[in-house]
DNA sequence: ACCTCCGGAGAGGTCAGACCACAGTATACA
DNA sequence: TGTATACTGTGGTCTGACCTCTCCGGAGGT
């Protein structure tokens, strides 16, 4: 006898944990900012364990979907989307990610983010573009501020853009060059050059112009990318390794073959 | 008096997991694939309790680091990069993703993808590429398989780009698309056009024309979004209210102050 | 009236150990 | 020989107690 499931609120308590809150947040019950009910309280709602419900806020939480503060509660997040903002670097080590390959990403979502947000921005952005552009060339003398006030200008394109999906994944390949780039701006000397194509940038954007926006940000980024000494994809010394010539795995991955 | 750190094997019980085994992947200790010791034993090595370490764990399964399976063991990843494929769906409610911004992305991410392909395609990616061509042929008619084998084409095709990156953003995106997919594909007609689009794609690569792949793979695309009745971004009906003009906190997300 | 310090309340974090459920394999029985 | 059945290893869940962090408000000093 196949012994039949028991409740019926089955399938793995963390994923239990998961739709319910999925279900809260697509009904509007839960919104970005909103705190859940403390955990053991939570937890005999579910009529499930204090420990299984933690394990899917986790999960949540591992993701960006929820933010947990130690003494304080746990809430939905409110941020700007991101995508296992945490996990790049883990991904990175991984899977070898390089140098060279980030910022080839950051080249190709950046200047489509440049051109989408010419054709799309609003006056509000308009002015947001603007007065980064100030302040970045308030901070010319201060690295850090400099570096702010940049990465400020670059999301706020990203809003504009009105693709959150592409400002999500903008934001984590940034996050994951912030490091990397906070030392190389505190020694870098020309700011003043590059202050001046972010103005033009926002100048593009502004006349509404998409074909110079892309043009522009690509050679913004060109520039920065030289500057941070950073090798382009020339020779291509064999990283290879992943490659491998067939043997595309179906079942494993997520093409599942018809039910 | 500051109460001293206790031990100095500090800093949340998480993420002195999420690091311990980062250094063992980091190290190549660890690799993709590899069987991690049993919770228990494992806990007892990093003298944790179990509990926690299956904090720790939960949090890189998440992320698509490990792979857990019941009554088996905990691996290490191995397939193709992917960046919380699963938490795309939840990210989506909650900030309200609309299909036209996933093609769009993808467009984008396609596009490029296609081009860089053609610069580094090796041999045998040419190989497996016209291998896939031929089964999307032999399976005009039966869309399921047509669309397995379509899924498999730009696969390869993005491993043939030579960034990691890339693929896995475009990976993250494609199986957020597959279930809609799948049920237009059913009903379509003329899988025929779009066999003979793969066919022109793939010639492109082969001839290492960038340009053209890039043309023919955005055609193909525009293509497809149409068939499926994906209204194109047009009039912008106010989708906002994430908008917010400026209050862009720096502390809270991820521009951290000079310290 | 104001500031500082202390302690309690609320909420998340960790721990220990028992028990359940699943997958794979060895073993007994027909 | 073949098919149940039992065992073993490993992850999953449950309890319930205790630790730690935040926040806040009241007691006491200035």
């Amino acid at each position: 006898m196949p012994r039949m499931k028991q409740d019926l609120t089955d399938t793995h308590r963390t994923m239990q944990v998961v739709n319910h809150i999925r279900a809260l947040i697509e009904s509007g019950t839960l919104q970005p900012g909103d705190k859940i009910p403390p955990e053991r309280e939570f937890a005999r709602t579910l009529n499930i364990s204090r420990a299984s419900l933690r394990t899917g806020i986790g999960y949540l939480a591992a993701m960006g979907v929820m933010k947990v503060r130690h003494g304080v509660g746990t809430f939905v997040a409110d941020g700007p989307a991101e995508f296992g903002k945490a996990s790049f670097s883990l991904m990175g080590v991984l899977h070898g990610f390089q140098s060279w390959q980030m910022f080839e990403v950051r080249l190709i979502l950046e200047s489509n983010l440049a051109a989408l947000a010419a054709e799309r921005a609003k006056e509000e952005h308009h002015t947001a573009l603007a007065e980064e552009v100030a302040e970045i060339f308030a901070s010319i003398d201060s690295p850090s501020d400099f570096l702010i006030h940049d990465v400020l200008f670059h999301r706020i394109l990203s809003q504009a853009s009105g693709n959150p999906i592409l400002a999500a994944l903008m934001e984590t390949i940034t996050s994951a060059l912030y490091d990397k780039r906070r030392k190389t701006v505190e020694r870098s000397t020309d700011l003043r050059e590059s202050a001046e194509m972010h103005r033009m940038i926002y100048r593009a954007v502004r006349a509404r112009d998409p074909v110079e926006a892309r043009r522009l940000m690509e050679q913004h980024l060109r520039m920065a990318q030289t500057a941070q000494g950073m090798e382009r994809p020339t020779a291509r010394k064999t990283i290879d390794g992943i490659t491998r010539p067939r043997t595309l795995r179906l079942d494993k991955g997520s093409v599942p073959s018809r039910p």
